[in-house]
DNA sequence: TTGTATTTTGATAGCGCTATCACTACCCTG
DNA sequence: CAGGGTAGTGATAGCGCTATCAAAATACAA
């Protein structure tokens, strides 16, 4: 219509409603629709649900290009991993990324394997020059060099299923102490009183956390815990296989086996299997994290589910709060998101065979 | 300096390097430099030597929120999915994310699993209005209700490790008639005469062809096939347990089983286990495409190594190059990016004991 | 009622980049 | 050496949105 206009078919190949046409639709102007749309303050109830009508009648959806671009918000978000199961990450990624489409950020990825510290408090310092914030899923997430770098950088950080929270880092998890007394008294109420332990990586808060919830539900049930049934382990199936095979040589082995997580229970199985031994029936296993694997291995894995997806999205929400916080130049807000865990009951559990 | 780097300033948080310091920097215009970022034609290569050096120096990266709002660029990319396994998506993602950071472009993820054709129809009309581009990993590349639709709404699409080369499909993937009978051969030189052969999911073009690699290399040995030896598998681990378990059922077992992917080589590995035979010494296995689960099981797998990280990556450059072409008229090219693949030796293999 | 405080709205000016077109050098032919 | 190309470069004008501040509308006090 006017020259602007023309110039803009030339231009564009013209398809998605802007902001303007929304304006124009509702009647207000333009910074009014993008006041509504960020949900901001002082908008008077009348005009904002016109606009919603507007936005709904015209199926408007915000370029996210622009509005990054206009607000100046630092929109690259790093999610650093070293060597986590292929399972797991997996299911972080698609969880980030799905978190970072819906806030129109931009996730880069970095992964930091076999570092020395001085390695990592470089790569720390590379990475907080490029980006706005940061998501540390474990092991990470417990790096001291890493944390006290990055916070010397000033930016946000966020864990990722970090066991514990800690008083100066915002974190999303699940109750690892909880989750694992529930998946311990379910043994306990199948029947079981010999039940064998692998424990995760000890460099780890959520190893701990879950050892002690086993600890507390053996305790409560009043039985004893026999320390030549509680293995280390360090979260990867060679470890679980390790583990497994000095707990079936004993003498009087396991009737049940909890794993701190799926790749070592799946090994359990494994080992058992190669043992002559049935799963459930002459042996039960427990996983933990609800991993891909869980559902592969033959029979499925009882475990508890870990939303890790939905969790990533969280960190990636909560991060860019706090991106946007700081920006505004308020203090730092340090929040520990704790999320719904599932006992998730399959087919590695049954009464064990009474000898 | 000027009125308007004042305003830039209190708005800004102002870290960045933009395009005009380094064009300041370099001595020409912010339009030459656009040009020298976009391997664009028609710059005087001292000049983009000059911009280059400039670049560098102040270690500039292009505001990808930017760059997609001026070129007004469908840089929305689709990657649609059904139920691979974890390893093999995590790989995926985590080339196609590197590949979508490298080009800005926005990548968004869809799962489609267990849909009818008809609901795979609708989908796919749907994904077509949102993004610019779509990737797609088997099965889904081999959808013909996918690909019209898809070809109907007009809108590029690669797809990925799709085995062979279809002449209206951009594809990017590797030899696996090739890698097949590569790794057969092995077999064979490692002094295996009987070998199972335990294939991929029959909708899939690259099951086939890795079958045909088999036979081939094993009527070039001069060696006979033996259809009991074959079973039908389904890339799952489940089938490869069913499949081994018919195998080692024989009153003459094969002495080596190669499994089309590697979930069904470590369930091989499995029932072996479980039947109380040592791989490799009684059994060789070897598996496909070397994802994180043929290290991950003991002993590790020997197997084909499918840079399936760098595959995604060239498939989003090829997509977006697919969408550039397509804005400025021109007709639909369609090409074939075969990349190289290795065949990975670990311990999975020994030579049959001689009986 | 009038004046002031407060809320709500709009006009303006970019965010950093690229499409477009105009312009300057050159290089050809004849 | 004129006329018509063809690189190579720059000036201009936005892409769709939001920060900022001024203006308008409203609320509240005296």
């Amino acid at each position: 219509m006017r020259v602007k206009n023309t110039a803009r078919t030339e231009r564009r190949k013209g398809d998605a409603v802007t902001i303007h046409e929304v304006a124009r639709h509702a009647g207000v102007s333009p910074m009014t629709v993008s006041r509504v749309m960020n949900s901001n303050s002082n908008v008077r109830d009348t005009t904002r649900e016109r606009v919603m009508r507007a936005v709904r009648e015209l199926n408007y959806t915000p370029n996210a290009a622009a509005r990054s671009l206009a607000a100046a918000q630092g929109t690259r978000i790093a999610l650093i991993y070293t060597n986590p199961s292929a399972a797991y990450l997996s299911e972080l990624l698609v969880g980030a990324l799905a978190g970072a489409a819906r806030s129109a950020a931009q996730l880069v990825l970095d992964t930091w394997d076999h570092m020395s510290h001085a390695a990592e408090r470089v790569a720390a310092r590379k990475i907080a020059q490029s980006v706005a914030g940061v998501i540390l899923p474990p092991p990470l997430c417990e790096s001291k060099v890493v944390l006290s770098e990055l916070a010397a950088a000033g930016i946000p950080v966020v864990a990722i299923a970090s066991g514990r929270f800690q008083a100066d880092l915002s974190s999303v998890r699940i109750d690892d102490f909880r989750a694992s007394q529930e998946m311990t008294e379910h043994l306990i109420a199948a029947g079981h009183q010999r039940i064998g332990f692998i424990r995760g990586h000890p460099n780890q808060t959520a190893s701990a956390l879950r050892y002690e919830g086993f600890q507390a539900a053996m305790t409560q049930a009043g039985l004893a815990i026999d320390p030549g049934l509680i293995h280390q382990g360090y979260f990867t199936y060679r470890s679980g296989l390790e583990a497994t095979e000095k707990l079936l040589s004993r003498k009087a082995p396991p009737t049940a086996i909890f794993a701190s997580n799926d790749d070592m229970a799946a090994a359990a199985v494994s080992v058992a299997h190669r043992r002559g031994l049935d799963v459930p029936r002459d042996l039960s296993v427990v996983g933990y994290d609800d991993t891909p694997t869980a559902t592969t291995v033959w029979p499925e894995l009882t475990t508890i589910r870990q939303p890790i997806a939905a969790m990533a999205g969280s960190a990636i929400e909560l991060l860019l709060r706090g991106i946007r916080l700081r920006k505004d130049g308020e203090a730092r807000v340090v929040s520990d998101h704790v999320m719904a865990h599932v006992l998730i009951k399959r087919d590695s559990v049954a009464a064990p065979r009474k000898s």
